[in-house]
Formats: C-alpha cells, sequence, structure tokens
DNA sequence: GGTTCTATTTGGAACGTTCTAATTCACGGA
DNA sequence: TCCGTGAATTAGAACGTTCCAAATAGAACC
C-alpha cells in the first residue's frame, strides 16, 4: 500500500496529539518531555514507520552524521581492513562512514569528493589518489572541513596524516635480509611522486649504509604498487648481473607478484631468492611461502585515525596531531635459512 | 579565512546581480536562461567556492542522486570487485554509490541501512548479512524503495535478483573433478540457512547422481566462507576413512584455506588433492596452484545490477527481472593430472 | 485568591533549495 | 497607440526539520 508521501513528523505529531515540537524532542532522546507522552509518540512512529529525514534536520542542524572515508584501492585488502577499523569506531559514536572507492583516478576522487561535500560530511578521511594535486584538499579543509590523510601524504601539504613509520619499517625489513647474508638487495615497486615511496626507500637507503653496504641504484626499481608491478620488476631486477639475491618491495601485493615472478622462472621464493613484503596483510601468513612482512597494524591506523577525526569534529578543528604507527617485522618463511657465504657471490 | 557560515545560492545570487531562482535554473543547467548571465553567475559560483546543498535540494526534489551498496564483506576481494563494476556504470549515470560494510552482523546491517534511508537514498544494492530476516527489507521495498539483492538471496523474498547461475558453476566444477577420475568428492564450506549454499551443494549433488555416484552426506562438510573455513573444513574432511580426493568449495577464500590446510598436512593440493573453487577472484590465477574455479565474470555482474537498479529509479518502480549471469569453469592447476584406478581406491 | 515556581508543551521562524505562476521587457503588427 | 507574443527573469510558497521564546498547567506559597 505505502502511501506515496512518506510519512513525517508532522503525521506523527497529529496521530499521537501532539505539537511538532515534541515529536522532534522525542527523537533526540531529550530528558523534557515527559516520559508517558514519550512512548505515546515513539508507538505512533512505530505504526506508520516513519523514517527520519536527516537532510532536512541537517539544514538546521550545525553538522552531520557522516563521513567520507575517500580511498584509492579498494581491492587492495589492506584498504578493506583499514575501514574495517574505522567503522568500529566510528560506530559507537553514532556517525556513519560512507566509504568510497577513487580507483587511484584523480579525476574520479574530484567527482566523489564534490560529491561528498554535497552530501554535508563532517569530516574526511582520504588516502589520496596517485598524482593528486594538494590544493584539492587544502581548499576543503580551509573551508572549515576535517580532512584527514591515511597512508598516503602529499608534501607540502599541512593536513594531519595518520600513517605508519615508512622509514622504520623499510629500514628494519633490509636489516633483516643483510643480516641473512644477503648484500646485493633490491627495492621493488612504487614512484618517486608518491612521499611514501621516498620513506620507503629512505629506509632501506639508510639500512644498507648502516651495514657499509654501497647502494646500487640500478637495483630500485620504480612500478606499480600491485602484483603486476611486482612481476615486472622482479624481471628487471634479474636481468643485472650480478643479479640481486633479495628484495624489499614497496607492499604485499608487489611481493605476491614478484614472487610469482620468481616461480615463473623456476626460482623459488625463500630458498632462491628473498623476498619481503610491506602491510602485512592477512593473505600474507597464508600465502605460500608465508610472507614476511612489515606490519602496520591497520586496523589499529585505522582506529586512530577515526578517534583524530572524531576529536576534530567535536572541537569543529581542521587541525590535529600527526600520528605516525609503530611498525613491527613479522618474520615468516619467504627469506629463506640465511645465505652461504658461497651463494653470496655467485 | 573562510566565512563560517557557507556561501548559499542567495549569496551568489546578489553576487551576480540576479535571483535565487536564476542560479538554481543556472545550476540545473536549464535552457532558458541566457547563456551571458549564465556564464556571470557560473562566475560567481566559482569566486564564493560555493558548494551545493544537496540535503537542501531533496527537500523538494523527488529523489536523492545517491544509492547505497551494502555489503557483507568487504575484506573479500570479490566484493570489492563487484563494487567497482557498479560504480563504473553509476558514475556515468551521475549518481553516486555510497558503499558500507556490514561484517556479516545483521545489527550492523541494520544501523547502515537505517542511516542510508535516513540519508534519502535512491536505491539499495544489497549483499545481505548472514542471518538476515527477510521481513527487513520487504519493508523498505514496500516503502518505494528499489531493492536488488546482489550474490546472495533470501528465501522467500521477491525482491530483484542480480546472482550468478550457482547450481550450473557447482554442477561443472563437479563433473570437471568426476572426469579426472574423482569418486570420492568433498563439498566444503557454507552454512544451510543460505539459499546460495543449497544452489551450490545442489548442482553438486546433481552431477555426482548423473554420473551415477552415491552421494556420501558426510563428505558435505558446513563451515564459514572464509579462508579458516576452509581450513577447518578439510581437517574434517581427511578424518573420514575413506577420505575423499577431492573437493568442490563453496568459494575462493574456502579453496585457499582448503589448500592451506592440506599443505599443513604435508598433501599438495593439485598433485595429492584435488580443489576446485568459486568465484574466480583475482588471485585465484596467482596462486600456486594456481586455482581452477568457476568464474561468475564479477564486473559484469555489478554492471547489470547497477544497470538494473537504474532502471528501476527511472521507472519508479519496485519491480525487475532477476537476473543469472552465465558461468565457466576455469581450468588451471588446483585439480593436478587425472588420478590412476588405483589411487582412487586407495 | 493571587503570585511565583517548575515541569511540559507548543508556535513559528529559520535552513537552502526547487518549481509554479507570475512579471517584465522588447518587438512587430494592426 | 495598443496588443499579443515570446524570451528571460523573478517572487514566493513549499519541503521536513530544529530551536528559541513563549504559553500552559498545576503545585506550592503567602
Amino acid at each position: 500500500m505505502a502511501s506515496r508521501g512518506k510519512a513525517t513528523i508532522l503525521d506523527i505529531a497529529s496521530k499521537a496529539g501532539v505539537s511538532k515540537s515534541t515529536v522532534s524532542l522525542v527523537l533526540q532522546g531529550s530528558a523534557l518531555i515527559r516520559p508517558e507522552t514519550a512512548s505515546r509518540v515513539r508507538k505512533a512512529i512505530e505504526e506508520v514507520g516513519y523514517v527520519y529525514n536527516r537532510g532536512a534536520a541537517n539544514l538546521r542542524k550545525a553538522h552531520s552524521n557522516v563521513v567520507g572515508m575517500v580511498i584509492n584501492d579498494l581491492t587492495n585488502p589492506f584498504f578493506a581492513e583499514l575501514a574495517v577499523g574505522m567503522e568500529r569506531v566510528f560506530q559507537s559514536a553514532g556517525i556513519v562512514p560512507f566509504i568510497a572507492n577513487t580507483a587511484e583516478s584523480p579525476v574520479r576522487q574530484g567527482e566523489v569528493l564534490k560529491s561528498l561535500l554535497e552530501q554535508g560530511v563532517a569530516g574526511l578521511i582520504v588516502s589520496p589518489a596517485h598524482g593528486t594535486s594538494p590544493d584539492a584538499f587544502e581548499h576543503i579543509r580551509s573551508a572549515g572541513i576535517p580532512v584527514i590523510f591515511t597512508m598516503r601524504r602529499l608534501s607540502g601539504s599541512r593536513i594531519p596524516v595518520v600513517v605508519p613509520d615508512n622509514p622504520r619499517g623499510a629500514f628494519l625489513a633490509t636489516r633483516h635480509l643483510i643480516s641473512k647474508g644477503h648484500r646485493r638487495i633490491a627495492f621493488l615497486g612504487g614512484f618517486p611522486d608518491m612521499v611514501v615511496y621516498h620513506e620507503r626507500v629512505g629506509g632501506y637507503r639508510e639500512a644498507l649504509a648502516a651495514h657499509g653496504i654501497v647502494a646500487d641504484e640500478t637495483l630500485v626499481i620504480q612500478g606499480d604498487t600491485n602484483r603486476k608491478g611486482g612481476m615486472s620488476a622482479i624481471d628487471t631486477a634479474l636481468a643485472f648481473s650480478p643479479a640481486p639475491t633479495a628484495a624489499v618491495c614497496f607492499n604485499d601485493a608487489v611481493a605476491f607478484g614478484a614472487m610469482t615472478g620468481l616461480r615463473k622462472r623456476g626460482l623459488e621464493p625463500g630458498s632462491d631468492f628473498a623476498i619481503v613484503g610491506f602491510d602485512d596483510v592477512a593473505e600474507a601468513q597464508h600465502y605460500m611461502p608465508a610472507l614476511t612482512s612489515v606490519a602496520v597494524d591497520t586496523a589499529g591506523l585505522g582506529e586512530r585515525a577515526a578517534h583524530t577525526m572524531l576529536n576534530m569534529i567535536r572541537a569543529g578543528t581542521t587541525d590535529a596531531e600527526s600520528h605516525i604507527g609503530a611498525i613491527s617485522l613479522i618474520v615468516r618463511d619467504s627469506c629463506g635459512p640465511d645465505i652461504t657465504e658461497a651463494r653470496r657471490t655467485a
């Protein structure tokens, strides 16, 4: 049946024999109205199947209850895990996160952002698409809407950031390979126009330097930060002579790709070539061989970002402390045993 | 600087020296207003950094431009792929999909749905959480909001559905194993309160019957539809005597779990035990061994669902044809070579 | 009975759009 | 001069909420 026009606060007011103001108060759980009246109103609400019109409310209220999560690649399970961590926090604060995917396209990102803004979001948590210009966000921020970057940052931007300790992570990963006896170690994936890339490559170089190994710049191989990028990067790496015996990968996706690439050439990851990943996605521990990776506490970062956002919203500010999350190296099987002196120089 | 109150249509009207009606018309790209005036207005819009208030507009307009995608498990890359397919279609129609995750919890799903409805969505594409009661959605539908189920259906519901041909997929998968010489074939994962489960188990049974194999009901092993579920299901399966030599898995996640479980017991998937998955997620072809799986054309299903939704919105109806997507078996390495008579009866 | 409280309830003006029904203006024809 | 026409613009009433200020009803006090 469902009458075409949806029920409004007015309908339920007349049904309950009170004024619209009273209904509004009940909806907001105000202590002002008499419990008895309140329950009568609630009953009426139930009966007509009323649904609250948040758009109308936001017209009067200062801010909405939705924050946007703008994510550059939803098919990377890493971001899904991040989203899940955030949702937990937001849920209990009564605010609803809407997730939008930009598929790594700045254009798409612009559209998505526009929509979210039109919808009147209270804040934005963003992992910016590759190639984003920083202005876009400064603009939003200076309009008074809190923005947090997560996992990626834009150079020169003053927007608060929640990221893992990338340099340290890459340092630990590299040091691990060195301690296993490797000397020719490649770095696979990523592009120099991402800040994260410099952070991770920086940690890698630092570790090499700290152990007196001269970095061979040809072993730093750029590429897409997904499986495919990993497969082609490992091909490039193995073409050098002498070839590297190990690689630190930009992230786990690249690492999985690199491992597949090794197998294609008849090399077994772990025993023939050591691989370390970054992110420690759920899949890492189930892979064959299980992937040694830098764990970034994804869900924790998500929660942290969500909390920070909550505080910004409550305080009505667009400023916040950035957070650099602790990382840890999870050693599994993909680096194999220590290599012998013979192989090292082979 | 950014003055606290955001600019409205009125501000830009006075700035451009026209009425608010004119501005509104310009915003909607009406042909009524003189191009010269239009560009003057657009200039003013640009200058003040005006952002459209869709909430206010929706108060007058019939329906909004957002549809909700409610997904039961965003960490399953399968759903991310599905979402990506939908987004492509919606984007070009000027409508914005907001994604929300229910983490397989009916309670969470209820909350998410409530929010979406309050936000005034034009439609809902839902992969219902495990344990959802059908009433929840009939309710929404009878309020005039188009709902489509995707990937999963609820028994007894009249809501249109976009799903792969599950019985056929399971049939093909099972037949493939039979043709390889297997006779004791398990079915791993899923629960009988999901319609999909019955569809897939049904296809499995049908294939067995078609080849004159008596189904052993103990080999149909229920469990969670994720990696962990797969690991425990394979354990259960191998405890039987005689043990099965092959398994059809509820989905790829279960298949990956099962393969990990096999390795834990020193069995090699492919050569020692044959595995077929369902969904053919991107990872399937990169796994070791590459997973034989039933491809469901994920992106295509997503596009189909989105198109159907678009039509429903435009036609103002809550009815639509259901769509059963064609499937195909992708044969890779996880079923190994044909088994010998000797092993079959071992 | 009149006052002053307190506890509830309510009217009405926003909020930023859209949309219908005017209004205005310039022009050509009678 | 007056009228009709059509193009361009506009006033003003919605839309469904919130929230301030004000109203109402008892109860308590003198």
